[in-house]
DNA sequence: ATACCACTTGATATAGTATCTCATTACATG
DNA sequence: CATGTAATGAGATACTATATCAAGTGGTAT
């Protein structure tokens, strides 16, 4: 078995597990995610697969959303782009230049999350938070 | 004078100092915006002001944001919305059941960016940052 | 194998947010 | 108060996404 070749959970699977079928789209929509390294967008994914119909990428993308194995994500422009979910409780660095998207974990965060919690009057639900870089390879083209 | 009744600074002296003229479209906006105590989206203004274009309503709160007298924020399903800003740096918390909007600011928060901008590569620019809660008067509500 | 039927799909229309175009209007300066 | 430029409004357009609905398909029970 080749599964321990890849630590990614298949997308595939999770789906499956969720109640969902497995169709030819959807698994061609994943199988092109799970290809890219470094955020995607929609329409991306859309022009990518021409045979694939567009409501049925964005409602592939829906369900990774809901089941938590894929995140969508603000560009500072406010332009949204997905990621597929790599670590566990992470946030995002998106670089304003090239636009690739990386994640991290820092123990920091946490402890803020839970801090601000007394801060904020009401029940926190959720939250979003984003880090607009200049990626290490842009600062180096930049000088270049 | 009756500067010191209001704490907020005039928004459109704010564009006045950066060169853009008072024109009554502007003034019926801004006056509107000051009134608005929990946020607003910008057909929200724009249907509240019929006299006033739909792309003038979006040029000004461009302006606003430009100038970042006015943020614009991401409601949990990423809808946008706008809320003047009242203090100098500040996060939002969203009410994911009645939308309406809060600032917040706090020194952990100002710790935390400091201290992470070591764990990221490359430079940060920018970041996002918001909260989403039930707030005490929707956790009332809900109970009654 | 095969028939069944709910789940899915794709084409298209539609919604929501925002910007662009460009002829017309109006501000503020001289 | 004439003038030039900034600003406006109406409508077209772009972009992201969802709704609709007839047609197609996957998984299950024969």
């Amino acid at each position: 078995m080749n599964v321990s070749l890849n630590s990614r959970p298949d997308l595939m699977a999770v789906l499956e597990d969720q109640g969902y079928r497995t169709t030819a789209p959807r698994r061609a929509i994943i199988d092109l995610l799970e290809r890219k390294e470094e955020g995607f967008t929609a329409e991306e994914i859309s022009e990518e697969l021409p045979t694939v119909g567009r409501a049925t990428v964005y409602r592939t993308i829906k369900l990774l959303l809901k089941a938590g194995v894929i995140c969508k994500l603000a560009m500072m422009d406010g332009a949204p782009k997905y990621s597929l979910s790599r670590i566990e409780h992470h946030h995002h660095t998106v670089c304003i230049r090239c636009g690739n998207v990386g994640e991290f974990r820092a123990a920091t965060v946490e402890r803020l999350l839970r801090a601000i919690a007394d801060d904020i009057p009401g029940e926190i639900v959720g939250h979003r938070m984003e880090f607009y870089v200049t990626c290490d390879r842009c600062l180096v083209g930049v000088s270049a």
